[in-house]
DNA sequence: TTGTAAGCGTTATCAC
DNA sequence: GTGATAACGCTTACAA
């Protein structure tokens, strides 16, 4: 194991002192151009690398943010990450993964963690499985910036960056409406989430803004899984009155309720338009392309990014920031009825 | 912003000194019950969180490791880095996110910055872009651990994980054969990466095998991209003898590929077999499920993490170890002739 | 069992 | 312009 080389080894090799070895590298004025250049020039000889640990013990700051997610390998949340990544990594920010896998125990674990590792910030998509924040207070007492994405509570002096779930579902119900569909049921997520609570308003406000009805046993709850969408089917065709139309909070979902109404011999979408949320890729892949609401999780990570940036570097000043991006509805032809077709021409992405 | 709590803030408190917080805290024989006892005490009573850039200057271990990956917004890596999350976290490492973008002097950057922040190892999927091998070296000298995941370089004292792509592509090839198809075509990526040389290779041996042979003008090589598909088809589709089966060593290429056939009225799988390589979701999702090579990113993910402990736990004896896993291939309805429908059944994940 | 002091690699504050 | 020294928070010989 070879000694790594310190400022010291750079010290000695010049019989200099190991202050000057420090303001030669970081350009302070009170350095000599000469000792300077000689400095930097055997620094690079002996291939030294300053230890980013050491300056971030003396300074107090690491230079890391840690992310959390409940699990990285989704599109959406890797794609928020990378927003986040391509933001901050020329900012000299590391990137600090971590995962709640959807438990709140985790998302303690998580935060404690991140906040032994002296992170500079937490950049994440909160849970909400727990009802109290003492977590979440121990980031805010320490005054580190806490910015939630996609998932956010409303906590004071806490800002968040997530899109406006409520009109995403408002235009997405809209359009099945336009289209001519008459029964329009409601594929749903856990509405404890401030995000699913909000696709459901959006799709009753859209029902009721157009003088249609809003029926209970139209709105189905499961899981965000193609397992999920065919179950939540097979209920709506039980039903007296059966749909024409299922608006589904989750592109999963959706999918699953495609593949299940055509097994039924259910023609989409001539009998029953359906529509999802996330533009998840296959969406667009499908040979029946699925209409959905996309989420822009890059400009997300971005603008998360930017406002830690923002509050990292005004320490002193607290600013609670509240962005809301606006989703953007892709109709596909999963939602458009052969007679509109002409009419109104799909939006590919 | 409230002073940060120490070890000597809880030595205060007691009229102890910091030494005996530390052994007592770290479990240290060298303690009386009692004042252990005291100190965990008071130390949650005043919230103390243990540094760990302390404990990380001191002891030469920072409890990082660095991930490097092209990019993380693919469902290959995220599952991948999934992995070795899964595995790393609950032994008390962080993992570090950088994205090369496939760029050469992004790697070097990415190496060197995870170097400054004293990682304790190095996971990566090896770009292959440059030419010298000076960036990998400095980890190697520095005795860190060292692991290729997917794409790998044959570097002496270097781990690896990979599946075995040459046998994903023979099997793939293979099956295509039993169908029945005749010309089968080859959509390829960049050959210089050692992944995609592979898959090419298994093609080739998997055709000499069976008696057919190799033709030139039926090796396309493009982006993974679904463009990278059609263009190739397009090119395919211009020569005397057109092909009847396609492997293509990318999921997205298969994509683009069945698209533009369809568009010229080409029927799969009656006509025109397909499969591809990385089994990506939406190969399952489509109406048309697209035959494809699963490289099990997750367990690769887990294994490199395994391999990187291994290693990390015996800085004294320097092992290699090139673990390569087995691919699969999951048999669809994109390969699955009707005549054969049958009598095999389809591989359905 | 506990206290003392050095050291991990830097930078900042003094002197000179 | 340069050198000496303390400090960041922690662990660990070595003393006591």
């Amino acid at each position: 194991m070879p000694k790594k080389i310190t400022i010291y080894d750079i010290a000695k090799e010049l019989k200099i002192t190991a202050a000057s070895v420090s303001r030669a590298l970081n350009n302070n004025p009170k350095i000599s151009a000469k000792t300077r250049k000689l400095v930097q020039e055997t620094a690079s000889k002996l291939n030294y690398k300053p230890n980013r640990l050491a300056l971030a013990l003396k300074s107090g700051k690491s230079n890391n943010v840690g992310v959390i997610v409940p699990k990285i390998n989704s599109n959406f949340f890797s794609s928020v990450i990378r927003g986040i990544e391509d933001e901050l990594f020329p900012q000299g920010y590391h990137v600090i993964i971590c995962q709640t896998y959807e438990l709140g125990t985790r998302e303690i674990e998580n935060i404690n963690a991140l906040l032994n590792a002296q992170v500079d910030g937490i950049l994440m998509s909160y849970s909400g499985a727990t009802s109290n924040h003492d977590h979440l207070n121990f980031i805010i007492e320490k005054n580190l910036p806490l910015i939630f994405f996609d998932r956010k509570a409303d906590i004071e002096g806490v800002s968040s960056v997530t899109i406006n779930d409520f009109v995403g579902a408002y235009e997405a119900t809209k359009q099945l409406i336009q289209q001519g569909c008459k029964h329009i049921a409601h594929l749903t997520i856990d509405r404890s989430l401030e995000i699913y609570k909000d696709r459901f308003e959006g799709y009753q406000k859209a029902l009721l803004d157009h003088g249609m009805q809003v029926q209970e046993d139209f709105i189905i709850e499961s899981e965000s899984t193609l397992e999920g969408g065919k179950t939540s089917i097979q209920k709506l065709l039980e039903l007296k009155q059966i749909p024409d139309a299922i608006f589904s909070a989750s592109d999963f979902v959706a999918l699953g309720a495609i593949r299940e109404l055509k097994a039924k011999g259910i023609k989409i979408p001539d009998e029953f338009c359906v529509t999802g949320f996330s533009n998840e890729p296959f969406t667009n892949f499908m040979e029946l392309p699925i209409t959905s609401v996309d989420q822009f999780p890059l400009e997300m990570g971005k603008m998360a990014a930017k406002v830690f940036l923002e509050q990292v570097n005004n320490k002193e000043t607290k600013i609670e920031k509240n962005v809301v991006l606006n989703p953007k509805l892709y109709v596909r032809k999963s939602s458009t009825k052969p007679s509109n077709s002409k009419s109104k021409k799909t939006n590919n992405k």
